[in-house]
This record gives C-alpha cells, sequence and structure tokens, in this order.
DNA sequence: AACTATTGCAACCGCCTCTGA
DNA sequence: ATCAGAGGCGGTTGCAATAGT
C-alpha cells in the first residue's frame, strides 16, 4: 500500500467519463468569466465534480472558441505528415503548427490514418522502382535532448543533414539550437540558427540572420526557396503555397479569435438546445452566465 | 435481425518538465 | 541546490458508432 505516485487530486466522489452539456456550459462559462489561472482549483471555484486535469483537457481539446472542427484537410494531413517525419510523436510541437488543431485530435488522426497511409506509402516505394524519385538521396534527423548547459533545459538541438543524388551538386545541413519551431513558415529556413551548404566548389555557412542578405547567393536560394525542403519530406510535389495564415502561431490565432468566442457560445448553446441566450438575452445574463444557466434550468 | 469485429475518438493515466519558494 | 506543486505531454483505454457476416 502507499507505493507508487500520489493521483493528482482526490478521485473520490468526482465525475468521470464523457461530459455532460451542463458541465460543458459549466465550465465555458466559468473561464468566459475568470479564465483559467489555476487549474487545480477551478472545479472547485466552478462548481464541477471533475478534476483539474479534466476541465483542463476538456477545454483544450473541445470547449476552447477556436478549435476547428471537421474533418482534417488533405495540405493538414500532408503538414502532419512532414512534421512527424521531423519531429516524432511531438504532437503538441505538432498541433502548435495547425491552428485550431489539438495534440490529442492529431495523435488520434495520426494513429487511424496517416501511420496507416505512410506505411502503405512507404511499402509501394520500396517494392517498386518508381520514375518519380525525390533529388534527396538521403535525410537524417538528429534531435538531442542532451544538448545545453543543464539537464534540465528543455532546449534541443536539432540537425537535419540532407545529401542529394549525385546530379544535384549539393549537400545541406540545418541546425537548431532550439525544438521550438513555432508554426510554419513560409521559408522553412527561418526556424534554423545555422545552415551550412556545401557544392564541389564552395561551402557556406550561414545564421538565420543572414537570410535577407544572402538571398542572391544561388545555393542558399536552392535550400531557402524551398526548391528541395518538400523533396526530403515529400515525393509528390504537390505543394500548394503556404497562405498568410499557416505562418501563424497558434496563439496568434487564439487571441485573434478570441472576440469571436462569445458568438461562439452561443452557436453553441443553441446546438446544445440550452439557448440561454436567445431566451434570456440580457447584459446581465452574459455577465454571469454560471448563476443565470443554473437558475434557468432549476 | 442479431451478432461480432473494427474503427474513431474522447477521456484518462502517469510520467516529465517547469517554476517559484 | 532542493523540493513540491502545477501544468503539459504522450501513451493507452473504453465505449459508441459503423461495417461486415
Amino acid at each position: 500500500m502507499g507505493r507508487g505516485r500520489a493521483p493528482c487530486c482526490e478521485k473520490v466522489g468526482l465525475n468521470k467519463g464523457s461530459w455532460t452539456p451542463a458541465e460543458d456550459m459549466r465550465l465555458m462559462a466559468y473561464i468566459q468569466k475568470y479564465g483559467h489561472g489555476n487549474w487545480r482549483a477551478l472545479p472547485k471555484q466552478a462548481g464541477l465534480l471533475r478534476c483539474g486535469k479534466s476541465c483542463r483537457l476538456r477545454w483544450i481539446n473541445y470547449l476552447r472558441p477556436d478549435i476547428k472542427r471537421g474533418n482534417f484537410s488533405r495540405e493538414e494531413e500532408d503538414t502532419i505528415i512532414k512534421l512527424h517525419s521531423l519531429l516524432g510523436n511531438k504532437w503538441s510541437k505538432i498541433a502548435s503548427c495547425l491552428p485550431g488543431r489539438t495534440d490529442n485530435e492529431i495523435k488520434n488522426v495520426w494513429n487511424t490514418h496517416l501511420k496507416k497511409r505512410v506505411s502503405h506509402k512507404e511499402e509501394k516505394s520500396s517494392s517498386s522502382s518508381s520514375s518519380e524519385q525525390s533529388n534527396v538521396k538521403n535525410c537524417n534527423v538528429k534531435l538531442d535532448n542532451q544538448f545545453g548547459e543543464s539537464k534540465n533545459s528543455s532546449q534541443e538541438k536539432i540537425e537535419i543533414e540532407i545529401e542529394f543524388e549525385p546530379s544535384v551538386d549539393m549537400s545541406c545541413m540545418l541546425i537548431s539550437d532550439n525544438d521550438d519551431i513555432d508554426g510554419v513558415h513560409s521559408n522553412f529556413a527561418e526556424d534554423f540558427d545555422k545552415v551550412v551548404v556545401s557544392s564541389s566548389s564552395s561551402t557556406n555557412s550561414y545564421s538565420s540572420s543572414d537570410y535577407n542578405t544572402n538571398q542572391e547567393d544561388p545555393l542558399w536560394r536552392s535550400i531557402m526557396d524551398e526548391e528541395y525542403y518538400p523533396l526530403m519530406l515529400d515525393d509528390d510535389n504537390d505543394h500548394e503555397k503556404n497562405n498568410n495564415n499557416s505562418t501563424k502561431t497558434l496563439g496568434e490565432e487564439y487571441s485573434k479569435n478570441e472576440d469571436k468566442s462569445k458568438e461562439w457560445l452561443a452557436n453553441l448553446e443553441r446546438e446544445l438546445d440550452l439557448d440561454l441566450w436567445e431566451n434570456e438575452g440580457s447584459l446581465q445574463c452574459f455577465n454571469d452566465p454560471v448563476s443565470c444557466y443554473f437558475q434557468r434550468t432549476l
């Protein structure tokens, strides 16, 4: 007895399993009004019989206003596949590149659909001598979490070494001193601290700050203008140019959408037949949605 | 129609990391 | 430097929906 880690909270008497619409409403209304400074204290303050972690998860994965619902687009799936090949099972990192999608959702999509698709594709490419060959001969991604002064440091060093076919007189090394790749940039090199490009005639090393000043260098341009980067991850060559939205981080999207959250909440209410807003519709009700809602349902 | 197998996804669990005292 | 509390993350589970027999 007494072995193992203590539970995150006292679970006796707490609800488990699926959330009811009433619980959702209570959580949303509370966060709408007070925010979520302390998840552990939140359920008690909001009058929810749930553990703080459960509330956090419910909010992040389902109730947050900026959640994008519906099936993943082909572009999103491709992005996940590419990022997964780069980062592995770093679902939160992948999610940070897909505004409105959660790590849990991405993990589920990967496990149920994309993993199979990728393995099929790999089988296909290894069994057939396809004529559609990438110019990339080899690509090694190295994640080194020993990097940094402290073992507690969250920093990881990421090195991507790209070896091209002999017909392409070039090799490339991308080095990032931390793993905070925080968006799908239109130019991926912004994420890396150092880029070393070699050809038979020269070897040049650039820092990310060189980007604007070295765009005239043809080798630099070859790498930086996404001429080769997509190839190393995907042979399909069906890369549509990312639109401006793709450069936004989740945080930016969130703050942008914050203003829409009230409208969204009202829509959800209607969806759940809890049409508080339409029936009550008053400012008073909006200011104290929790008590208003529960008064109405009592 | 009834049963079984498979799939998809929300939610949970427990470990890891961060942060502040 | 150490410790504890809280949040974050990734793996796993459980269950409802759907497909197949």
